[in-house]
DNA sequence: CACACAACCGGACCACGGTCCGTTTAGTAC
DNA sequence: GTACTAAACGGACCGTGGTCCGGTTGTGTG
């Protein structure tokens, strides 16, 4: 379903998946889900195997690869319907994170609503955010682009590509863990020091 | 030659190895390194397992763990060398990247220099910078306090920990092969995008 | 030189993420 | 209902990083 008419955008291409036919397999696929949800919650995802989740389910691992393909993928559907919640309110939402704000207001709240999503759901997140495949998933496509836009609306002299992937690294689950438990700034020194960034980032801001 | 007169004097502690007594540990000790070395320049660090470099070096696995505890550890020694001299460099060389330039400038000068170590190493870098451990190895310790002592010097006013994490998380080495080989950027474009970064950061710059 | 003990050695072993492939089953056409 | 096929199933299997522990060996002491 489309949200708006008129607006160019980027569909989100978020997380599809492949179109399934057969029942047993969406019935699996449902099952996975819920088992790997509870035992998430209940344990941690980081003390979770993807045997157990096997078995949880009542499904084989085999199955359960197919799938989702690897663990970080299925960590990954765990979250899409929050990160789907966040793009929409970024994308669509209200000021200061949706349109209508100045661009600087836009990226200081991206980055606080990142923040509370990492606080809720930092393990999860640190689970689908391993490896080189971080970078490759339609989420980070999606704030990059986010973020570019902003900068170069902001100010059309930067590098805005550059720019946003550092914006991002700083906002990603591994430095966001070690800068709470590591070196144990709270959340809210998190938010100024994000907001202080961007400010920094990008001067001035003599937008209309 | 310190830096500068009544100033903490980080020691860089570096990589100090335990005080190895026996004579076959130290034998055993160089013949992993050598074996290491060799085996990553063939073949790239990614597709060397630690059973090869064990067989390679002629000893077992468990000597092999013994000696270094993980296989980031392992890489991480293998770079000593290299880090030293970087630290050396930045710590009490030649300005702008050693003591005499600006804040600004020698905050350029360093993200340069490791980016010039990135692309030398940076299969083995990210060897050595994965999961966690990353953000309490020594090297990390030693250039975190390094910014952060000049991003106070620069503008006593910024939140120099906060920025100092950030910076550097996007010289990781992940971040760093993901802009090269993801996004195809050359090591100019880093480089010129990093003193971007700075300037930006570091506003104006007004120091004496 | 003999002794004793701590340190060291090596490889069997473990848990994990991920793959493979022979078997089963849902859906369809008759 | 039967027959057929593509898809899905599941668990044995693999390579990996990392651990454990019984046996060995270098080294200080008498």
């Amino acid at each position: 379903m489309d949200t708006q008419p008129g607006l160019p955008m980027f569909d989100l291409p978020l997380l599809e998946e492949t179109p399934i036919a057969r029942a047993d397999a969406t019935r699996n696929r449902a099952r996975i889900l819920a088992a790997a949800e509870r035992l998430f919650a209940a344990r941690g995802a980081a003390c979770v195997s993807m045997d157990e989740v096997a078995e949880a389910a009542g499904v084989g691992k085999g199955t359960l690869f197919r799938r989702f393909g690897s663990r970080a993928a299925l960590a990954l559907a765990l979250l899409s319907e929050h990160e789907s919640c966040f793009q929409e309110s970024f994308i669509r939402g209200e000021p200061p994170l949706g349109p209508g704000a100045c661009p600087t207001d836009r990226m200081s709240a991206f980055g606080e609503a990142r923040l509370d999503l990492l606080d809720e759901h930092a393990e999860v997140l640190a689970a689908a955010e391993v490896g080189p495949a971080r970078f490759s998933s339609p989420p980070y496509a999606v704030h990059r682009l986010h973020l570019t836009l902003l900068l170069r609306e902001a100010d059309p002299d930067c590098d805005a590509e550059y720019i946003a992937e550092v914006l991002l690294a700083s906002l990603g689950s591994d430095v966001f863990m070690y800068l709470r438990e590591g070196r144990g700034l709270s959340l809210e020194q998190l938010k100024s020091g994000w907001r202080q960034l961007v400010q920094r980032v990008v001067p001035a801001a003599a937008v209309s």
